[in-house]
DNA sequence: ATTATGGTTCTGCAAATTGAGAACTAAATT
DNA sequence: AATTTAGTTCTCAATTTGCAGAACCATAAT
């Protein structure tokens, strides 16, 4: 049987391991949104990270990656507003961690494309108004219905939830 | 004073030159939300054109674009199911229409991103439950109950709306 | 059977993106 | 004052993407 000391090395891999792929899998779920591959690895790492709150050599470290894309992604990510830095006194370094309000910001902020597809639908409505293909009109007057209206819900579902959870 | 054919002339020329304004501007709607710019101009065009279903030299025509690009970006939009075409008999042409359903669909799928980054948060969650840092935990329960209630709630809305209106 | 039409697929190039490495800067330590 | 530390910005190389042009294919017309 294994010293206790091997045991834990080999767990401790184990949850090296573990992170890098979950990492690589979020990271891909934000490149989809936009983020370029590191934006989405640095993000997905500070969001797996105990503590949630890391250096930037520790990101460089475990991400095998160069000074400049970190502190690429690191402007890009603080820029936008879901990564913040601290500090504690007596240590130079800045701790990067999750914004989660922020997170939550971008996240709903994303919704607004419901809003400009309606409006962009009524502009082509609008453009449309002498046409004599009546029946996709209509199909587009649903398409302005149907998005405005879950505008609305979308934008009241958001202030409920910021009155009692906020 | 002009006759009146130049009058409609003119007229003529600067509907087309509004024409190229929204297809521009719609395109870059498009592209923000993951078409490649031809793309995002081929939809544009066809959703602004009367009729609205027109054939593939209209397309590269307006477009100034090649026959490849056009083609391709054709595909791209059918094989997405919010372009398709019709034909008319004693006509080889095909004649491309936007599929307005199929948009409406493709818009609602986009809004699973929502679900996605529930279960996403979900699974940090899970992976951060020794955490010390209750505080961040907390806050990432927050970001998992608002995405999944919105999740449902745009779930009811959707089959709510499909009852009533289709 | 040959040619014309309508469109697709292949090839290659120009531009854009991503990230590495080096040069640089600002602040802290010696 | 000189050096170290922590991080930023610049430059450039490697991919990747987007589209043009040419070759190609299938169907229809001659």
């Amino acid at each position: 049987m294994n010293t206790e000391n091997e045991e834990t090395e080999l767990i401790a891999k184990e949850k090296l391991k573990q992170k890098e792929t979950m990492v690589e899998k979020m990271g891909v779920i934000f490149e989809n949104s936009g983020f370029t591959p590191m934006h989405g690895r640095v993000f997905a790492f500070l969001l797996l990270s105990e503590p949630p709150y890391q250096d930037f050599y520790s990101i460089q470290e475990f991400l095998k990656a160069s000074k400049s894309a970190i502190s690429t992604a690191l402007k890009f990510l603080t820029d936008m507003k879901v990564v913040q830095y601290i500090t504690f006194s007596g240590d130079r370094k800045r701790y990067f961690q999750v914004d989660v309000e922020g997170w939550f910001e971008q996240t709903t902020a994303q919704l607004e494309i419901v809003e400009t597809i309606a409006e962009l639908t009524q502009d082509v409505l609008d453009n449309r108004s002498e046409s004599k293909h009546l029946e996709f009109n209509e199909k587009l007057e649903q398409m302005v219905k149907f998005n405005s209206q879950l505008n609305i819900a979308l934008k009241q579902f958001i202030q409920e939830w910021k009155k009692t959870n906020m």
